[in-house]
DNA sequence: CACACTACATAGCATTGACAGGTAGCTTGC
DNA sequence: GCAAGCTACCTGTCAATGCTATGTAGTGTG
């Protein structure tokens, strides 16, 4: 890592843009998430960190879509909670995205190999 | 393709953040290029599909990064074209910007595979 | 000699992610 | 019973990028 990393951050910043869309309806794929719970999910992940700033509202996004609903579960520990899961047509909306990603990366890989075509 | 893919073509478009400065700079590591033939090149991926008023100030920034740098040539055919080559520093943070491609498309990948964890 | 294509460039707009800050419920310790 | 800290959700402002439209100009063609 050098000091002046500017171009070099803000550049993962942008990547991310739409990206993050991807990674959480990715998540719902697997069951109900609430929101901190996402967060902490794709923090597994280092090139995913997020925060709640972020997540809430593309969550509301996604429920505009009607890709995902939400509902209110009380927890044993801690305030209330708010799922989201995936509606049918947001699980169609997503295989749809996965194709497209599929597409970018396979375009991205190929400019690499043509290196020196 | 639906009438109101509004979300969808969205999307895409936010997708292509930072992800077209991967893509240019791995054009020319193969080589010199001139913007007008980036538009083309990149054209033959349909997900990477560009143009002009795109490419420009995509290819400003990275010469004021001195990512890369330009010299005009005179065209036997057409106006001069304005030539752009990858710098050392350049190829340097390609190679790093390649790793972090890498590393996202694993995160991806393993949301994807973690349905029904 | 008008039209089409090549080639470069800039301005204004829309969208998203980051960060900071705010509200409130629950648990634990004193 | 109440202060501190964690859980959980939400909103506003800002910065950066890609898109569309538009403009300029050189070259070739019917």
């Amino acid at each position: 890592m050098q000091m002046s990393d500017t171009f070099f951050i803000n550049w993962t910043t942008q990547l991310r843009k739409g990206l993050l869309e991807l990674a959480i309806l990715n998540t719902l794929g697997s069951g109900p998430l609430y929101g901190y719970d996402i967060v902490r999910r794709l923090g597994d992940a280092d090139s995913l960190v997020i925060n709640e700033g972020t997540v809430y509202p593309i969550l509301s996004r996604l429920r505009n879509e009607r890709y995902v609903e939400s509902y209110i579960e009380e927890s044993s520990s801690g305030p209330p909670r708010k799922y989201y899961r995936l509606t049918s047509r947001g699980r169609e909306e997503l295989r749809r995205m996965n194709e497209h990603w599929t597409s970018l990366h396979g375009a991205i890989a190929q400019l690499r190999k043509e290196r020196g075509r």
